[in-house]
Formats: structure tokens, C-alpha cells, sequence
DNA sequence: AATACGGGGTT
DNA sequence: AACCCAGTATT
């Protein structure tokens, strides 16, 4: 009680002002919770007013082509998230004539939305009381009551989720679980927490045994996978060039790129030029390679390192996929080729 | 229960 | 280079 009490006066004092807090619109609740999973306020806010002013309402994004979402998505990861909102935006319309489900139950079958954000939506925008726990309640949970279960276990997920269940306030789940979060950013960093001005501090089983840093626990994740992509950045005489759309499963889906060669090993330039002179694209054309970056670049994802290059392609002409340089810009592509092509300049 | 899925940040 | 951050879907 002590506990609901005390969040909830630090979040009246100390939260920040935020656009998706003015509202209690689940079409721009659900919005700002999709692009904040997995993703910093400080990162997202710039993409979520972006998504406001260019789909004021569900209707706006349901019309939208899914590249269209892609390409303002871009930059911001988990593009599956993307997908997900544009056809859940699709659905709301055709099916709900544009009114979102008003409950936990009903939100929770809608695609890209789990338990988390389910909850946030009912609690925010419809006053039920279901708890969120995302990142930042399980690090007060664990580290307030010195619970060791690591966080990302099928058993600590259902033991926090009952935890926050049992202390949400009933009365007003929507404060409760806005302030339990925003304390969790603001006040209980992951890293050095400022615990000498908590307001919670004398009844923290971490603080008061000295284990904010152990807390929370969690199981460490696989070592990434290393990969090693070429891309070919076919220059035509005509300032053309060719983009394909990645398909199929895996990542970056529905977004595109320059024609890739995967390779199990880092070729050198005599090595791949051997190697690229049987591609499709290139039909025994003469051409002149060019490596663009001398040191390989590595992109880092969750799972995978991919050591990248550029392959500067240049050749007389293009068949008919090709597209203008000017048109590059349209393309939703990931962000190392968007770098790329900045940095490239055609 | 484990893994895939981005990109940004710190040490 | 190694580490941390952290929701949902799929297998």
C-alpha cells in the first residue's frame, strides 16, 4: 500500500510530459506502446510524432501502402512491429469499423499486441486493472522486494506479472502502472541508480542489502552469429541502380536492399570479383568493381554480426528491374543501407 | 523453453 | 570487442 502510495506521489511530481500522455485515445495509446516496445522514449518520440502528423486516425493508416509505413518505420528496428501495426490498423477498420476493443481479453488477440501491451491499452484508455510489466517494473519489483527469479523465465514472468497484479491499484490501474514505469526509467536506472534520494529506499530489500547492482537476474541470451554480406551497388551509365525487396522469413522482411551475397568467409577483391562475375545481374557484362568501404563493417543485431561491404558495380547498362538513383529515397531499406546511401551520395 | 527479431548505447 | 537494454511471435 505504503508502496502504490509513494509511486504514485514521485510520478504526480516527476513525470515527463509526454504527447501520448495527453490522451486517452487507445488509436494513439496503442500507437506510442507499439513503438515504445523494446524501444527508449528518447528514440521513439521522433517516430511517433511522425506517425501522428502523417495518420491522424486508424483510418489515415489503414489506407497507407505497408511500404509507405515501412519507410517511416525505418531506422527504428523490429520492423515485424511496423507490419503488425499496419495490419492491425487494416483490421480495426474493416471489422471494427474503426473503434478498438475496450478490453484486455479482446486487445490481446489483435496482432503485435502481447500481455504487455494489452494491459497498457485496457489500463490507460478503458480503466481496467491489469498490470503491465515491461522492463522497468521488473527491475523495481525485483530489486524493492529482492526477488531473484530471473526476469526473462517462464516462471518469473508469471510470478512478477501476479506481484504487479496484487499491487496495482484498483481504483486507478491507469496512474499506477504509468507512474510504476516511468519510476523505472527515471529513478531506478539499470545503472547507477541515484538511491540516496529514493522515496523508496528504506523499504528496498536491494538497496538495504546492497544488490541494486545484481538486480534484476537474467538468463544471458546465445552469442550473436557472424555473417558476412555483400552488397552490389550497381551504378549504370544512365544513373540507374538496382533495389530488391527482401522476402520470406528472416530479418529486415518487406524492406529492400541492394542485390546480397552471402559468403560463409570474408572474400578479398580478387576472391569476389571470381565469385561475381557469374551473377544474374551481370550476364558476362563487362563491368568494373570497386570496393567501397576498405574495412568491413559490422552491423550488429541482436543474433547476428554482419560483416558488411559495399561493392561498387558500375556497368554500361541496366535491364528493366533497375530504378533511378533520384527514386532511392522512396525505398523503406535498413539502416545500414540508409547510411550507406547517405554517405554515398550517387 | 528457447530463439528470432533492430538498433542504440556504455564500458 | 563485450556488454546492456527489452515485448511479441514462432518454433
Amino acid at each position: 500500500m505504503i508502496f502504490s502510495k509513494t509511486l504514485k506521489h514521485w510520478y504526480s511530481i516527476n513525470k515527463r510530459m509526454l504527447p501520448w500522455r495527453q490522451t486517452q485515445d487507445p488509436y494513439f495509446i496503442w500507437l506510442s506502446e507499439i513503438i515504445l516496445q523494446q524501444t527508449q522514449v528518447k528514440q521513439g518520440l521522433p517516430y511517433y510524432q511522425a506517425f501522428v502528423a502523417q495518420y491522424p486516425t486508424v483510418f489515415d493508416l489503414a489506407k497507407a501502402d505497408e511500404s509507405e509505413v515501412l519507410k517511416l518505420w525505418q531506422g527504428l528496428g523490429y520492423y515485424s512491429r511496423a507490419r503488425n501495426l499496419h495490419a492491425t490498423s487494416k483490421y480495426i477498420v474493416s471489422a471494427f469499423n474503426g473503434e478498438f476493443p475496450n478490453n484486455y481479453k479482446a486487445l490481446l488477440k489483435l496482432k503485435g499486441v502481447g500481455d504487455y501491451t494489452a494491459s497498457a491499452i485496457a489500463s490507460i484508455c478503458f480503466n481496467e486493472a491489469t498490470a503491465v510489466v515491461d522492463g522497468n517494473v521488473y527491475r523495481v519489483l525485483s530489486r524493492y522486494f529482492g526477488i531473484d527469479t530471473p526476469i526473462n523465465s517462464s516462471k518469473g514472468v508469471k510470478e512478477f506479472k501476479a506481484l504487479a497484479q496484487e499491487l496495482i491499484d484498483k481504483e486507478d490501474p491507469a496512474n499506477f502502472n504509468q507512474a510504476i514505469m516511468e519510476f523505472g526509467a527515471v529513478q531506478c536506472t539499470p545503472k547507477n541508480p541515484d538511491c540516496r534520494i529514493c522515496p523508496l529506499n528504506k523499504g528496498c530489500i536491494a538497496f538495504n542489502k546492497n544488490r541494486i547492482a545484481e538486480l534484476p537476474v537474467k538468463i544471458k541470451s546465445a552469442k550473436a552469429k557472424k555473417k558476412h554480406f555483400n552488397f552490389l551497388v550497381f551504378v549504370s551509365k544512365d544513373q540507374k541502380t538496382v533495389l530488391e525487396k527482401r522476402e520470406g522469413k528472416g530479418i529486415w522482411q518487406n524492406l529492400y536492399q541492394f542485390p546480397l551475397v552471402e559468403t560463409d568467409k570474408n572474400l578479398d577483391y580478387n576472391q569476389f570479383k571470381t565469385l561475381v562475375k557469374n551473377h544474374t545481374l551481370l550476364e558476362g557484362m563487362p563491368f568494373e568493381l570497386l570496393l567501397y568501404n576498405k574495412d568491413v563493417m559490422v552491423h550488429k543485431l541482436s543474433h547476428q554480426h554482419l560483416h558488411t561491404k559495399f561493392w561498387i558495380v558500375n556497368v554500361e547498362r541496366l535491364n528493366g528491374n533497375a530504378i533511378s538513383v533520384d527514386k532511392i529515397h522512396d525505398f523503406p531499406v535498413p539502416i545500414i543501407i540508409g547510411n550507406f546511401i547517405e554517405a554515398f551520395n550517387f
